[in-house]
DNA sequence: CGACCGATTGAAGGTCGTCAAACTACGTGG
DNA sequence: CCACGTAGTTTGACGACCTTCAATCGGTCG
C-alpha cells in the first residue's frame, strides 16, 4: 500500500486502518503513544498517517499554523530558527522516537522550521487527536511532560557543550552526542553547514576542524557516506 | 512574623497559614497556582513557607536532591551549568512568576546551580503538594506544561540570540532583552562575570563592550547602581 | 560531457582570549 | 577618620583563533 501525493518527496505509505494500527505500533514503547492502554486507543477518531520524506524536505516552516505533531519513526529531523542577521541557527536535532512540532500542544503556531536531514518516517497525528487523549486519560499527559523535559534539557546540553569553547572542542563534543546516538560509533556525518548551523561557527571552519580530524585519523570513512569515530581521541579534545 | 534561620542571608518572612495564605497571594495570577480554584487549595497540607534570601546565595546545586519548587515572587535568579572546562555557563534568568526548579516534578535531582542576583523573595512549595495537586486536578498540569513551554522558548533564544555574533551584539540584544522586562528601560545591570557565562564571552570582554558602550551613550547611569539603555542606538547594532 | 553544489584549502584581516597591571568601590579594622 | 585589603572593573599588549573572501577540487545529475 503505497500513495503517492501531489507533493514531491512525500508519499503516504500506509491508510489509516483505525486504533488497531497504532495498538501495534513497533516502536510504541518509544513514542507519545507508549503509556497508552487498550481502551484509550479507541479515542483515536481522525486518521494518523504513515508517512515518508526525502532528505533536505521541510516539514512545516516557523510560524505556520500548527494542526499536526509528529512521531518520528526513522531518520533525523533537524529544528532551525532564523538568526537576527538572517541565517539559521539549528536548535535541536530530532532521532527516532521524538516528537516533531511539540509545540502544536501549546501554541497555534510552530516555532522553528523543521528539515530532514535523511529520507524519514513518520507519523502524522492530527492535533484533535492530542487534545482529546489529553481531556480523556492523564497518561498521555506524562508523556507530553516528559517530552518537554528532555528538550529541554537537551536545550541547555546543546548551549553548555556544543556553544562554548573552540571550534574543535565543539567539533568533537558533537561527535561524541551523535556517535552514542548510533550503533558501533559509525552514522552520516551533517553537511559542513548543518553542523556550522549546530556550532555557531562558520561552514569553512566546520570543514577545516573535520578535514583535520580526518587526517588525524579520529574520524574514519566507514561505509559510503558514513564515518566512524574514535572516541577515545575526541575525548581528549573536549577540554579545550 | 520574621523567624531567623541557622543559615546566613536566608530568613524565613512568614510561617504557614494554612491554604488560605495562597489564596489571597498578591502575584497569584502570575504563579503556578494561578488556575486553581476555590476547593483545590484544601489540598495543599504542607507548609508553604515564603522566603526572602541575600544576593549571591545558592538556593540548591545541581546534583541535590530535589524537594522543592520556588515561586519567585521579587527579584531574579541565574541557573547555571558547569563547562566541560571547569567554568559555569548561565542558561536561563529567571524573574517574577518564574518557578525555581521546575525539573524537580520530574527528575530526582536538580540540573543547575540556582543563585540570587539580588535581594529575592520566594514561595517554597515542597514537592508533596505539586504531586497531590497534580493527581487532583488539571488546572496545576495546564500550569506546569505552559512553564516547560515557556522555558524550552527561552533556552532556544538564547541560542539563537544570545550566543551567537559578535561579542557587541550579543551584549545589545542581552540589554534590549533586560530593558523589555523592566520599566523605564532603567535596571540593575549584572556583573561583567555573569554577563559573560549568559554570552558565551570572557569578562574582559564583556567588560569592554559595555564600557564602549557606556562612552558611546548607548547605556547611561540612572540611579545609583541602575542603568538606562538607548533603545535606539542599541537596535542598530544587534544585526552585526 | 558540462553544470552545479558541496567540500576543501589558502591568504589576509579582525575579533576575541589571555595575561598582566592599574584603578575603583567598599567594608574592615586600627 | 583614615589606612588597608579585597573584589570587581577597566585598560593595555600580544597572540591565537576564527571569519571573510576567493579559488580549487570532487562528485552527482541531467
Amino acid at each position: 500500500m503505497l500513495l503517492k501525493t501531489a507533493v514531491k518527496n512525500i508519499e503516504i505509505e500506509s491508510v489509516w486502518k483505525g486504533p488497531e494500527q497504532c495498538r501495534e505500533c513497533g516502536i510504541r514503547n518509544l513514542v507519545l503513544f507508549a503509556d497508552l492502554e487498550h481502551d484509550d486507543f479507541e479515542l483515536i477518531h481522525k486518521p494518523i498517517d504513515e508517512i515518508s520524506i526525502g532528505a533536505g524536505v521541510t516539514i512545516y516552516h516557523a510560524g505556520d499554523e500548527a494542526n499536526f505533531v509528529y512521531t518520528l519513526r526513522e531518520g533525523m529531523v533537524k529544528l532551525s530558527q532564523a538568526l537576527p542577521d538572517g541565517n539559521q541557527r539549528i536548535v535541536r536535532l530530532l532521532k527516532q522516537g521524538d516528537v516533531i512540532g511539540l509545540e502544536a500542544t501549546m501554541s497555534k503556531t510552530y516555532q522553528h522550521d523543521a528539515t530532514t536531514l535523511e529520507p524519514i518516517k513518520v507519523c502524522r497525528i492530527p492535533l484533535p487527536v492530542i487534545d482529546r487523549l489529553s481531556k480523556e486519560t492523564p497518561r498521555i499527559y506524562n508523556q507530553l511532560i516528559t517530552r518537554w523535559h528532555n528538550a529541554l534539557n537537551t536545550a541547555d546540553t546543546w548551549l553548555t557543550e556544543l556553544s562554548t569553547g573552540t571550534a574543535q572542542a565543539r567539533v568533537a563534543r558533537l561527535l561524541i552526542r551523535m556517535a552514542d546516538c548510533h550503533s558501533d560509533n559509525s552514522f552520516y556525518l551533517p553537511s559542513r553547514e548543518d553542523i556550522g548551523a549546530i556550532l555557531g561557527i562558520t561552514t569553512e571552519t566546520a570543514s577545516r576542524v573535520i578535514a583535520d580530524f580526518k587526517r588525524m585519523g579520529y574520524i574514519q570513512n566507514s561505509e559510503v557516506k558514513k564515518i566512524r569515530v574514535d572516541m577515545e581521541s575526541l575525548t581528549k579534545i573536549v577540554g579545550k
